[in-house]
DNA sequence: CTGTTAGCGCATTCAT
DNA sequence: ATGAATGCGCTAACAG
């Protein structure tokens, strides 16, 4: 670690006063070519890299945005949402801060204080799942983003996934493929995103004359098992479902295990759609899964895009959510 | 927005000097309860905040690490990584700066430089899964610890799962359940971690006299298919094992699919141990898998410990894996 | 115990 | 096109 050489060490050296090393810094256009190429290679030389914190100083402009977690970072969702507000912070010369604060309001203060701190330049309040949060007043004393989240009065912006939408497009597709009796095995429905994902079901089936007074529906936990229970439920009924929409990927998973003990082979005899698209399991499932994705990478980019944009317009955007085709759908 | 409120303010409104403000902001004991305690007051009425930047520039302190991944962050595992890192460096008072490269070796010089000019007082620096890695030379300038992955030379401390003594462990747990014939489907044999994992396998039959010339030792690539296929072919020898340990829980997703195809009981008729305790498929896996976990949230505080120490040893450390016990072991 | 002062390294006037 | 001087907000050293 040896000494720090500061802007004064390469002035020095290339003769020539600080303002004008700081020119070239800064490319600034009126420094001759001479000069600013002496003084390139002299910083070359020396290694030299500004201070950071000085030109923060100076400038009152940090250059990074706080990201703040309730226990979104245990989850493997949603490092995508870390992710994507990465790159597209990186691409802008803004580096990211983050801390997680597992929920905890005590923690969510400090972690809003340290960041106020810091002079970051805006906030992203990231959950784990879509849901009403309430946050440190301090909040507001900065731009700020939620992400999967909103709060009651609507005077954040936020950035949510369409679970309307992507119900919808699950039901719409297996519509498409030709099935008319469409199972939804719906995830514990205290969340914003059974709620969501259920109205898109029940529209898709109206849409298309296909209501039948929810006989489909069945409400599972997030679980594999309630999948598993449920699948064997549907399938005794006398005239059983030939898709399944499943409230999440992991519900497909136990929705795969009750088929295949029944020898119901996916998707010649039934049909199966997930919801998440956890990598992890849809894509090693056998068949592969098809499922819809929760698009997290893009949240993430478009939150950091939004406080880039220095908008202060509240908008509460919905994104949506794409269907993968893999291998557990067929037509019929 | 409103105005910053400095120091300044802050000692005119109390009627004191810059420095008695500053000498309570930083706990120091020579100042009386009496003016303490105005002080305090006034700090809360104006709700200042120290400026970090002016603090760091002074002290040469940026209660900061950096943390650099190649895609670590895009791997559920490794969120554990950041998250242990992240709750031990809070709880120091210090924050992450996190940067994700990855793997891409010119991002990987850039974020170093930014680090150095923001000042980190140390780099992590994290991989997805162990291997060897070359990192910029510009890294040495700092104190720096690699998660995850080492450097041919050893010239940077390193902080790696002990997988052999998973592999170990695992099989040793299935022995003193009363298995003899333990069958091992690898996982793809270039990485360190199938490497380690099939040395403490065989380690622990040699101990326990139990070696057989690897007749139950299966390569398979990472993912359930492998673990499908190999564990049919397990099934079919004359003397089948009776106890299979995956060298990934995704194999032991395979593992399960063919051996209920072949109408086998988990645990009853054959026991599975995983590895890499994948919560999101180890525990929604019916039976839930036994699994061996590999310690990234340890790991990542102990990196962050490691710098706070501020030891220079070049320590590689190896973390123990240890077992987590459900419900897909029996003893015979 | 407390006020005053001198920089930390840089970007930005204002001269030249 | 460039050098010198100023101050961003803070801590530490020095006086009292």
């Amino acid at each position: 670690m040896r000494k720090r050489v500061t802007i004064r060490d390469v002035a020095d050296r290339a003769e020539v006063g600080v303002g004008t090393v700081s020119r070239v810094l800064n490319g600034h256009p009126k420094v001759s070519d001479n000069t600013r190429q002496r003084i390139k290679s002299v910083i070359a030389d020396l290694d030299y890299h500004p201070h950071f914190a000085a030109r923060h100083m100076r400038t009152a402009n940090s250059q990074t945005f706080g990201f703040i977690t309730d226990q979104i970072a245990t989850t493997p969702y949603a490092v995508k949402l870390i992710q994507g507000a990465q790159d597209a912070a990186f691409q802008n010369d803004m580096l990211l801060l983050i801390i997680n604060t597992e929920g905890n309001p005590a923690l969510e203060a400090d972690a809003v204080k340290l960041m106020l701190e810091r002079h970051v330049e805006g906030i992203i309040f990231a959950t784990m799942y879509p849901r009403i949060v309430t946050l440190p007043p301090a909040i507001h004393q900065l731009p700020a983003v939620l992400l999967d989240c909103m709060v009651a009065d609507g005077a954040l912006p936020s950035v949510v996934p369409d679970e309307y939408g992507g119900g919808y497009l699950a039901t719409r597709t297996l519509i498409e493929n030709g099935h008319e009796r469409i199972a939804f095995i719906n995830l514990h429905q205290e969340s914003l995103a059974a709620k969501g994902r259920l109205r898109g079901y029940r529209a898709a089936l109206r849409d298309h004359g296909l209501s039948n007074g929810d006989r489909y529906l069945r409400q599972g936990t997030d679980w594999a098992d309630s999948g598993y229970q449920q699948a064997y439920d549907l399938m005794r009924l006398a005239t059983p479902p030939t898709a399944i929409f499943c409230g999440t990927d992991r519900i497909a998973m136990g929705v795969y295990d009750a088929l295949k003990e029944m020898n119901r082979r996916i998707p010649d005899d039934i049909s199966v759609i997930g919801f998440d698209n956890q990598e992890i399991i849809a894509a090693y499932l056998r068949p592969p899964l098809s499922t819809m994705e929760v698009p997290f990478y893009m949240m993430g980019r478009f939150a950091i895009e939004y406080l880039l944009s220095g908008s202060d317009e509240k908008i509460q955007k919905q994104m949506a959510c794409p269907f993968i085709e893999r291998e557990s759908v067929r037509t019929i």
